[in-house]
DNA sequence: CTCCTTTTTGAACGATTGCTCAATTGCGCC
DNA sequence: GGCGCAATTGAGCAATCGTTCAAAAAGGAG
């Protein structure tokens, strides 16, 4: 063996995701990145390959937490309607408050329309996330229906592109940092268009 | 009198707001503005002043044709919630077909997201484009309100806010380059929230 | 044609970009 | 304590960034 390596790549990951979804893939600049996760060029150059590599990581990385957090919130609520619902309501919140996080926006969402006609590569991979977001929701939203929380017309893919809209749109509108009111009104509203989907009891 | 001015301010910006809509502000080097205008940076800093100045007029421009565009569109409707509802199903038509359009997410939203962390002035005046828009659907839903076309309970700030992010999400889903299809029923989905709350005949 | 004004040109600037690599540092092992 | 490996350093690379400005070009007036 020899000299230990100082830098934690887990946590050099969040750092970058961090730098990245506040300011983007063009935005943060490698000294920025230097700066961010206290690395000299080399190292970080020899841990990630380059900025491309890292932006990669990181986007798979915020990708996997949201993931992680869904299923946590998801996982307080017997009915999942009522979760996502919830969800919804959870997001409208957290726009509203004064807030820690880099920004209000989807990264995911920020990268696609950053790179959709400028870096193929980054484009495609938020494309294939988002998809696997869309997949994860549909099964959600079949299990529901499974347990007959849905009326049974209801199309869950359908369902749940409308519901991944609604979650891009009511982050973007955070963005906008209106009254935290206004915020959580509108994500009441988002989560009131699932109403006509489910059944009554 | 000396020399004409070979470039129709109009119609260079025209050609800008082409490249910024598809390449974003940091995605858009200078040497690609002149490629697109066919300017010269001489010419170019003597009519806009510097890229910031440019973009900001493109930025500008893209709202007011976009603002003609939702107008012409509503001409064709007696009733404004009709109009609303079919302005739905046209961006996601739009966002299906075949496109020449330099991208199918709004401009406007773009730089929202590529500027709110790094570009204070481009952020601030994405924003006051973004609360001009939802005033304007505001009042067309108080229009319609006054019409009777809206049940009497409905806030019309909020339900222009909930239709600007059905706009927004719709239009970010439309980059995902989904199926055809899967883009017109979302629109479709998104046209019969509006239906709860109309009035019944 | 000659001036005069205005527009256009494009070489070139300093700053910054992403990135490299020879030199240095620090730790474990014999 | 000195050797050797691996991680870290940071000066510096070529390329590109946004921008400038002196010179050239082009039309109207006399």
């Amino acid at each position: 063996m020899a000299r230990h390596a100082r830098y934690d790549r887990k946590t050099a990951l969040e750092k970058a995701v961090c730098l990245f979804w506040e300011k983007g893939y063009h935005g943060s600049s490698m000294k920025q990145i230097e700066q961010a996760l206290d690395m000299r060029p080399g190292s970080i150059y020899a841990t990630f390959g380059n900025k491309d590599g890292l932006f990669s990581e990181a986007l798979a990385a915020y990708a996997e937490q949201g993931g992680r957090e869904l299923a946590v919130h998801l996982k307080g609520f017997d009915s999942i309607v009522e979760g996502l619902q919830d969800y919804l309501r959870a997001i409208a919140y957290s726009c509203s408050a004064e807030n820690t996080a880099p920004s209000r926006a989807c990264m995911i969402v920020k990268t696609l329309l950053e790179s959709s006609n400028t870096h193929p590569a980054l484009a495609a991979q938020a494309n294939s996330i988002l998809a696997a977001i869309e997949q994860s929701i549909t099964e959600l939203l079949e299990q529901a229906s499974a347990r007959g929380e849905l009326v049974q017309s209801v199309d869950c893919g359908r369902l749940a592109r409308l519901l991944q809209a609604q979650i891009m749109g009511l982050r973007v509108m955070g963005e906008r940092k209106l009254d935290p009111q206004t915020i959580r009104d509108l994500g009441d509203d988002m989560a009131a268009i699932l109403d006509d989907f489910r059944t009554r009891h």
